[in-house]
RNA sequence: GCGCCAGUAGCUCAGUUGGAUAGAGCAUCGGCCUUCUAAGCCGACGGCCGGGGGUUCGAAUCCUCCCUGGCGCACCA
């Protein structure tokens, strides 16, 4: 991150000098390759065209003018007109005192600026319990709102309540039906209903709760159910949640937006601005002016609005409560959904500020071989009975560290596994055997030293310096994963992280070192197990003190 | 049939939005514990980036046409 900027800086002061514009497409960035040095920017080659010169020749003219730079120690033109700079050791070492000065701050950056973000995530229907692929969409939701925090957003975390429709009747049907058959009825199984077991014990409840259920007329009897059997699922939803370490602040009814009168609202805003018409007893919303392959239906001709009425009233709702940019996130399997949805916010005047992110299927293994999804008891189908088996920081950062819109294989026994296959382990180690050694330098009296130039100085193997150079890179990472709302690249940057810290662990041995170099080192083992502690807390997984 | 996503080492996946000789881990093979946690470290092996064509100084990345797999194409939610 400071390298990066003080190049920008530099550079930038020599391109003006020379008369030239910053070219769009440079980049300044670390290369793949270290030979090539700490940072590598391709602006000679960019400027070839505006400068009417060869771009070495242009590089050479750069590197003359920054002959002077006192924090870089080398600077290169290689291949087509690469320029590659090197900074000096005392550059690297100004990053312990950043760290240690900023604390649990470190990687907090103003990327955001204090827009206004709303992420709305998991929002199952609450018909059943969570089950697997809920956690991926929670587990990415959750920390995607940590980055993006962390990244200067002020975020809020939403869950949309499907408690509107049809899903709701049947619901309420199913668990009727259930209650029946408790009382000893013998009755035809319903054509479309749910059967888990959950069912049957809500039914139980809900008769004990209300001894005169069975003599109830039939819809107000299903409407009791249906709302009992919500407020039921809904807590336990919430409970698995709250197991799995995952926040929403606002909990928000879909039944809500209907009764307020908010999707009639919306059909008179639709038809006012000519998006909307009526047609064939139906009201129909007109899509295709902004790039869906049909118009789609808001209100059917029996008089029921259809979802995509009340997600369009839901929308205009979350832009008026004045949020710059709402993210949602969605089963892969809704992806057809999203050009009528992005019309419908183009409709409100709010094009771009809606953002899909997809979450993919979990494919649920046990060594190897798949574990059947079905609803049938003692299969490890939900959530809460993975995370009960396996735990809640290896289920995440399984989740966490992979791209979210490619499938994932969750195989029970390899993340239950302590193995390079599980690298929550991995990393989690890199944060246990620093806790240990602040332990340990405690009971011999070894203190970390204070940030100094002389302290700096001891460290001085190579290293030291890997280890500077990717502390340094952290608050990139976290920028680039709120940029581009990728969680994973955290994950990818922690087990890079914690390679480096076992590579200096098994070859810079802290405590066994002279008294002032252990004393460096421990300087530097406290900054490292800060940024682990923190990229971790990004992805909402613990850093032991011990394993 | 139309659309979206994916195809990178034997396996699981990265690849900082167009950069240099394409990277990790697992697996396989070979080294390292009388010293801070071996849940670790070091080394070797491993590639037509699905295929063809195009764009340019430069392509896994962008455009185009095929092949393969998944998922969508309701007056369902």
């Amino acid at each position: 991150m400071r390298a990066k900027i003080h190049l920008e800086i530099a550079l930038k002061k020599v391109l003006t000098d020379n008369g030239w514009d910053w070219p769009e497409k440079a980049v300044i960035e670390p290369p793949k390759d270290k030979k090539f040095g700490d940072m590598s920017v391709n602006v000679a080659m960019m400027l070839a065209k505006q400068a009417k010169k060869a771009p070495r020749a242009i590089a050479e003219d750069i590197m003359a003018a920054m002959e002077n730079d006192v924090l870089i120690d080398k600077v290169e033109i290689a291949g087509p007109g690469f320029l590659n700079f090197t900074f000096a050791p005392s550059f690297w070492h100004e990053t312990v005192g950043i760290i240690t000065d900023a604390g649990e701050s470190y990687g907090t950056s103003t990327l955001g600026n204090g827009t206004k973000v709303q992420v709305e995530y998991v929002s199952a229907n609450p018909t059943g319990p969570l089950h697997i692929g809920h956690g991926r969409g929670a587990a990415l939701g959750d920390s995607l709102v940590r980055i993006m925090e962390k990244a200067g957003y002020e975020v809020e975390a939403e869950y949309y309540i499907n408690d509107a429709g049809r899903q709701m009747l049947i619901l309420g049907g199913s668990i009727l039906y259930r209650a029946k058959l408790e009382a000893g009825q013998d009755l035809p199984e319903p054509e479309n209903f749910y059967k888990g077991a959950y069912i049957a014990d809500i039914a139980k409840d809900v008769m004990k709760a209300t001894p005169g259920l069975l003599e109830m007329d039939e819809a107000e009897a299903t409407e009791l159910c249906t709302v009992y059997g919500k407020d039921v699922i809904l807590e336990g939803i919430k409970e698995d949640l709250a197991a799995f370490g995952v926040r929403h602040d606002v909990w928000f009814s879909e039944k809500s937006l209907v009764t307020d009168g908010k999707v009639d609202e919306t059909f008179a805003d639709l038809t006012k601005s000519g998006m909307g018409y009526e047609a064939d007893g139906a009201y129909w919303f007109k899509s295709t002016e902004l790039g869906d392959d049909k118009d789609r239906v808001l209100r059917k001709s029996n008089g029921d609005t259809t979802y995509f009425a009340s997600d369009i009233a839901y929308h205009d709702n979350k832009f008026k409560r004045g949020f710059d940019l709402v993210v949602d996130i969605w089963g892969a399997d809704h992806h057809g959904y999203i050009p009528r949805m992005m019309a419908a916010c183009e409709a409100l005047d709010k094009k771009g500020g809606l953002h899909v992110i997809l979450v993919n299927l979990v494919n649920l293994l046990r060594d190897g071989e798949p574990v059947a999804m079905s609803t049938r008891a003692g299969q490890f189908e939900t959530l809460k009975d993975v995370v009960d088996e396996v735990g809640a920081d290896a289920s995440r950062f399984m989740f966490l560290s992979r791209k979210s819109d490619s499938k994932l294989d969750f195989d029970l026994e390899l993340v239950k596994q302590k193995s390079m296959d599980n690298p929550v382990y991995y990393v989690q180690y890199a944060h246990a055997r620093i806790a240990s050694l602040k332990v340990k330098a405690a009971d011999a009296g070894t203190k970390a030293a204070t940030v100094s130039a002389d302290s700096l100085a001891l460290l001085d193997t190579e290293y030291d310096m890997q280890m500077l150079k990717l502390l340094d890179q952290y608050p990139d990472f976290v920028e680039a994963a709120a940029r581009t709302q990728s969680p994973h690249l955290i994950s990818m940057f922690l087990q890079d992280l914690a390679a480096t810290l076992h590579r200096y662990y098994s070859n810079c041995h802290v405590l066994s070192a002279e008294a002032d170099v252990a004393s460096a080192r421990l300087m530097l083992m406290n900054c490292v197990a800060g940024v682990i502690k923190n990229g971790l807390g990004l992805l909402g997984v613990s850093a032991p003190e011990s394993m």
